[in-house]
DNA sequence: CGACGCATGTGATTACGATCATAAGTATCG
DNA sequence: CGATACTTATGATCGTAATCACATGCGTCG
């Protein structure tokens, strides 16, 4: 659900450690930008907050992630993250790391790779919600998501987080789901969804 | 509706230009990713396919803009390229980019930032359709992308592209358009819309 | 010039997801 | 332990954008 990208090891010398209360929030939108920064331990919800949209979840971040790496193009942040668990994470400052970044070379390139990469994910978000039929849409979703081997399905969070990423209220989503089970496309368990039959893409070819 | 980003003009040296006729197809999705093109004159529908979400077009490339930066991330488009226009591209091989990356910590910087930038403005676009009312889905398009000035929107294609690019059928756009031509909130020229009652934005301050 | 393709536009109908309501299940915490 | 908060879940109803259908305008190209 979230872009898995790692600074390299020497970088992370310079990276001050925070601790985070569930529900405390680590930054929020039009906060001024201090840096990106690295889940440590635990797990971070990150969203938008609009008059007109309410709240959307981004992702949701777990240990590993990078977050907030928008505020390396901007001077404040354009979005909100906030602590689901408790939680560890490291700040890398802007400063620090365009710095670092001169320096680098190597570093660069991770940065660089790291960020088309979230481009790219993003776009398949984009496209995924293009989607107008909300089973057609989780079925691209988990056909995404799911182990190629296992044909299992991990959900980092709750089946709500699911549904605001795939851009569904949450009814629609717990009904989808049923009727998926019902019908035996998926089985479900507690935090993993399996697919059962994984439908023959016709148009492969095309 | 894209990201208007340059890249520095050392660069600009080893880039390779190349004409493309109107549907002219530039790259490919899977297609194996030469690098990035900037966009030297025409015009350029960048799009996705999807046997469930049909296609969906990413956004319109204009003079100055770069495409197909995914490609520093991955070997192969995950998005393609349609000249609407004769247009003038000019390649940077991602593989000349990268080395140049070592080279040059200025070039990295920039492509650093552009790369961010173009994130939020995904993430803004996700956010856009997460408005599930057409019409104020279409307000606070107009309202993102009108001149803070003149409140003029300049529309880069399309009325049909725009739908595509809000996650609305033409139809439901056309519809919305007059409904809010009628009721006097904006103004309709060929290639502009204009704002004329800027919805006060009461809940700015919760 | 006429034929074609495509954007633009409007009308009628409908399917589907949003919305509202409600309740059971579960975790946390003092 | 009971209280609280939240996720999970399902039912009923409704509104709206999708869908289908069709007409017109416009550019272009042989």
């Amino acid at each position: 659900m979230s872009v898995r990208s790692r600074l390299p090891s020497r970088i992370q010398a310079f990276g001050v450690e925070r601790t985070l209360r569930p529900n405390q929030v680590l930054f929020r939108m039009k906060g001024t930008a201090e840096g990106l920064f690295e889940v440590v331990s635990g797990k971070l919800r990150l969203l938008r907050r609009d008059a007109l949209a309410g709240e959307e979840t981004i992702s949701i971040a777990v240990a590993g992630d990078l977050i907030g790496q928008g505020s390396l193009g901007s001077d404040v942040y354009h979005c909100e993250a906030v602590a689901l668990t408790r939680s560890r994470v490291r700040l890398y400052r802007k400063a620090a790391v365009l710095a670092e970044v001169e320096r680098d070379p190597d570093l660069a390139r991770q940065l660089i790779t790291m960020l088309a990469a979230e481009v790219m994910s993003l776009r398949t978000c984009l496209q995924l919600r293009a989607i107008r039929n909300a089973r057609e849409r989780v079925r691209s979703f988990l056909k995404l998501s799911a182990d190629s081997e296992t044909l299992i399905v991990t959900l980092p969070g709750t089946v709500k987080d699911l549904a605001s990423y795939l851009g569904l209220t949450h009814e629609a989503l717990y009904r989808t789901l049923s009727a998926m089970v019902s019908d035996g496309e998926i089985r479900r368990s507690k935090n993993h969804i399996t697919i059962r039959e994984l439908a023959v893409d016709r148009k492969r070819t095309s």
